[in-house]
RNA sequence: GCGGGCGUGGCGGAAUGGCAGACGCGCCAGACUUAGGAUCUGGUGCCGAAAGGCGUAAGAGUUCAAGUCUCUUCGUCCGCACCA
């Protein structure tokens, strides 16, 4: 009798509902398991909905999850919204609907459409960045952050988004562009909260040591945090009694400087302003820089420009030979001192600025042509006194440090291109930073007891023309009591940016209801780390920072278990359009999975994000290849049709034996590899194979079925209870295999004479090395292959080849 | 400029230094069909009638053997970027 048709679209939703009836993915509070944390980057619930790119990192976590819970583990994989931040409130703005209503409505609809898609998160374990019950503890990290002296206010130069009204952190702003409009940034003086992320510099670079992520992670972390290790010298400026600080890599190159520059915002000048006699043109030209974006400052002075300043000049402090001192915007304030030496006869910058003003150049370091350019490889020192000889860099700063150390003039130090994080937006849709300002007692942090600082219910939710947050403009919010004295004071109105949620969620989900702390040390125990965390590239300077930085300084108060959050980091490629473009709705190469689901069903949409390439790889979508893995998912259904009697025994059969381990075997470690374009390829293989014999057993459909469940649940649940086949798959234990019965009696190998396959031959899968080179050259089809030609070397490659080399 | 990738059929892509192109899409043929945009079977890198030859961006090298390792060049993608 033929099987009854396959439908996904009444099959998928009947699973979906007798999952969640039973709570089927909660994770277990059973402790004595094993447990795995398995942790995909939970999504920010925009009014668009899921695009293709959520079910790819999703279904790859749910892969390895259930996969986890057949082979016995206790697993955690949650789910959550990361739904404070700024396109919510914008769409509310321009609406006119309350972001809290806005965001219901988007999370309502994440979830209904994660549901659909089958993943098997614990949805009793859903956070809400945005639940009091969750920013209370969003707030209480932030005054530890304080209490520890990690955060500080701060009045200098901010990267700002005229557009979006709001401060941006270095991280935000990237390549000069606001990361949420994409317009230019610009930079404006400000006062601003920030969190002290440079002192952790160092451990953040240590703790990558230790953890399983991808090499170009690692590597973009290690570039983004920017160590460098060089000196800090004092240069004397004359007649002052004051001295300028540089900071340089190269100290040993001290008696090469013949100019000093100093950054346009370099607070001295405004300090000697009296004394320069050029000040006037000075300030115009920093009038110039001020006005240039950071983008047009770093992009597109090609030419060096500058200024010097007259009536100022800079002793070389090493050889007290005088200096003049220029103002030049390819100083930048806002890394080491914002004044450098120039060595133009070893750094280009300072080659190119020499050249355009007529400055000396002195080489210090033979093996270059100082004439043509600047020389920075390494080389034997030469007019440079003590340090005339060295050859090599490392000797040479040891040296000069040892002496600017002994006369007092400098000291080593390390400089960071990651700066510290700028922490308050003004805008409404945030945490409330709970800090008062009082006119008596400063800054005093919120008591504990009164978090969460709940964020005040308001109509009017514009942000201020002012600069300042609309919070600003509510006078119940404002006015308070000063925690310490009692005294009239006003709260901060800023609120605290998206980044803030997400860097602590995975915490919560160990403990999602706790209402005594953010997770119980219990709980926390048990869960840390998070075995394996997938996302997405984009986050690797931002949110991956950020939550690691949160994380370590709670295990340096003693808060939680692990020094590093994550165990295991990998990322998934972005899905393109058709066209290999980046999806985008300019473009219109959007494919919206609604309606791919709604063609050929969750499991193949599912199978297809995970078969169209390397995961690890940007691929370009195609539906038809989708329609592919439907057309598989309807042989895998058809096979019903080829099953042996039930009372055949319930084992594989012998001709199938070989292939069925060897499935086991690939898909598991390809599972585990992420492989799983390779894992999807040898179900296909197997299947085809099975096809071409005309019946299936049921313990090799068993199998099959149980493999083929990460990938596609609901059709193999319905198969498995179709064919009478027991409890759920997903209480089933993952199949082992035999490496017994990996490999057949007899392989053909591939026969080549130099290299060059000539032909192929049947052998035994024991024979060694000894026996096929005794025996195999004798054989009529190696006779054949050689003719009359000398056997000069034999090589035997088991159950590979035989190479032989002949003349 | 610095850092990290990548380059294989018409397309997406497979290949612990060991038979290049698994698997899928597309295409061709056959079967079954009133029908086929369903299904099943077979074929499908290029040249060649065949024998055979040529093929993994280009060039060199190491090796019995190279898509894979080394060097050079070219192309391309991503991240950072006047970082002193």
């Amino acid at each position: 009798m033929p099987v009854k048709p396959y439908v996904p679209a009444e099959i998928e939703p009947k699973w979906q509902k007798f999952w969640d009836d039973r709570q089927a993915f909660a994770a277990s509070k059973d402790h004595t398991k094993p447990k795995f944390y398995g942790l995909i980057e939970f999504p920010y619930p925009s009014g668009h909905g899921l695009h293709v790119g959520h079910p790819r990192s999703n279904t790859a976590m749910d892969i390895i999850s259930r996969m986890r819970r057949m082979q016995g583990f206790n697993v955690l994989f949650p789910i959550g919204w990361d739904a404070f931040g700024l396109p919510t409130e914008n769409y509310a703005i321009k609406n006119n609907i309350h972001p809290a209503i806005v965001t219901k409505q988007n999370v309502d609809h994440f979830r209904e459409q994660l549901k659909k898609i089958g993943f098997s998160f614990d949805y009793s374990r859903e956070v809400d960045t945005t639940d009091p019950n969750y920013y209370k503890w969003t707030q209480w990290i932030f005054l530890k952050l304080f209490d520890h002296g990690m955060v500080f206010r701060d009045k200098t130069l901010v990267n700002y988004c005229p557009s979006c009204k709001v401060v941006l952190s270095n991280e935000d702003s990237q390549g000069g562009k606001c990361d949420i409009c994409h317009g230019d940034v610009i930079q404006l003086p400000k006062d601003v909260w920030y969190l002290r992320i440079t002192a952790y510099a160092d451990k953040l670079l240590q703790g990558l040591e230790t953890v399983d992520y991808p090499e170009n992670i690692k590597q973009q972390q290690i570039n983004w945090i920017g160590k460098s290790t060089g000196a800090f010298v004092k240069f004397p400026l004359e007649d002052t009694g004051e001295s300028v600080e540089i900071y340089t890599t190269r100290p040993d190159t001290l008696f090469g400087v013949t100019f000093m520059v100093m950054a346009p915002e370099h607070p001295l000048i405004d300090k000697y302003a009296p004394q320069i006699k050029n000040m006037e043109a000075i300030q115009a030209y920093r009038d110039e820089c001020a006005k240039k974006t950071e983008f047009e400052r770093t992009q597109l002075t090609k030419e060096k420009t500058g200024l010097k300043i007259e009536g100022l000049s800079a002793v070389n402090p090493l050889t007290g030979k005088v200096v003049p001192i220029f103002i030049s915007d390819y100083v930048m304030m806002g890394y080491g001192t914002g004044a450098i030496m120039a060595v133009p006869a070893h750094d280009q910058r300072d080659w190119e600025f020499a050249h355009k003003f007529g400055i000396d150049i002195i080489e210090v370091i033979k093996g270059g042509d100082i004439e043509k350019e600047a020389y920075t490889g390494d080389g034997e020192m030469i007019n440079s006194d003590f340090l005339n000889g060295y050859t090599n860099k490392k000797d040479s700063i040891a040296r000069v440090l040892e002496e600017i150390e002994k006369k007092g003039i400098g000291k080593a130090g390390v400089q960071y291109k990651m700066k510290d994080w700028a922490f308050n937006r003004q805008r409404y849709w945030g945490e409330p930073i709970p800090l008062i300002h009082c006119p008596k007692c400063g800054v005093v942090a919120v008591p504990y007891e009164e978090l969460p600082l709940r964020l005040p219910e308001i109509d009017d939710f514009q942000p201020g023309t002012d600069g300042k947050s609309p919070l600003a403009r509510i006078d119940s919010f404002v006015n308070c009591t000063c925690p310490k004295c009692g005294g009239a004071a006003q709260r901060e109105t800023d609120t605290m940016p998206q980044w803030a949620g997400s860097s602590w969620y995975f915490l919560r989900y160990c403990d999602p209801h706790n209402d005594q702390a953010f997770a119980s040390q219990e709980e926390l125990k048990y869960w840390l780390p998070v075995d394996w965390y997938n996302g997405g590239m984009e986050h690797v300077t931002r949110h991956l920072l950020y939550s690691r930085f949160w994380h370590r300084f709670l295990y340096d108060i003693g808060e939680v278990p692990t020094p590093e959050p994550y165990a295991k980091r990998t990322a998934q490629g972005m899905i393109l359009g058709s066209d290999g473009e980046k999806m985008s709705k300019s473009r219109g190469n959007v494919v919206n999975p609604d309606e791919i689901i709604a063609e050929i069903g969750a499991d193949a949409f599912r199978m297809y994000e995970m078969f169209m390439g390397a995961f690890d790889q940007a691929i370009p979508w195609s539906t038809n290849g989708a329609r592919g893995c439907r057309k598989f998912l309807d042989r895998v259904w058809r096979l019903q049709d080829m099953l042996a009697p039930a009372d055949c025994p319930d084992v594989f059969s012998e001709d199938m034996r070989v292939s069925m381990h060897q499935t086991i075997k690939k898909v598991t470690e390809d599972f585990e590899k992420m492989k799983f374009n390779t894992a999807i390829a040898q179900m296909m293989t197997l299947v085809n194979e099975i096809y071409q014999k005309g019946s299936i057993t049921p313990g090799e459909y068993k199998a099959l079925l149980l493999l083929l469940s990460p990938v596609s649940p609901h059709i193999c649940e319905e198969i498995w209870q179709d064919q009478g086949y027991g409890d759920p798959i997903y209480t089933q234990p993952w199949p082992k295999y035999d490496e017994k019965y990996l490999v057949r009696d007899e392989v053909e190998i591939a026969v080549q004479l130099n290299g060059k396959v000539k032909g192929k031959l049947m052998v035994p899968v024991t024979m060694t090395r000894e026996e096929a080179q005794a025996t195999l050259p004798d054989s009529d089809e190696v006779k054949r292959l050689i003719g009359d030609k000398q056997i000069v070397k034999c090589i035997y490659v088991p159950g590979r080849l035989l190479n032989l080399v002949v003349k």
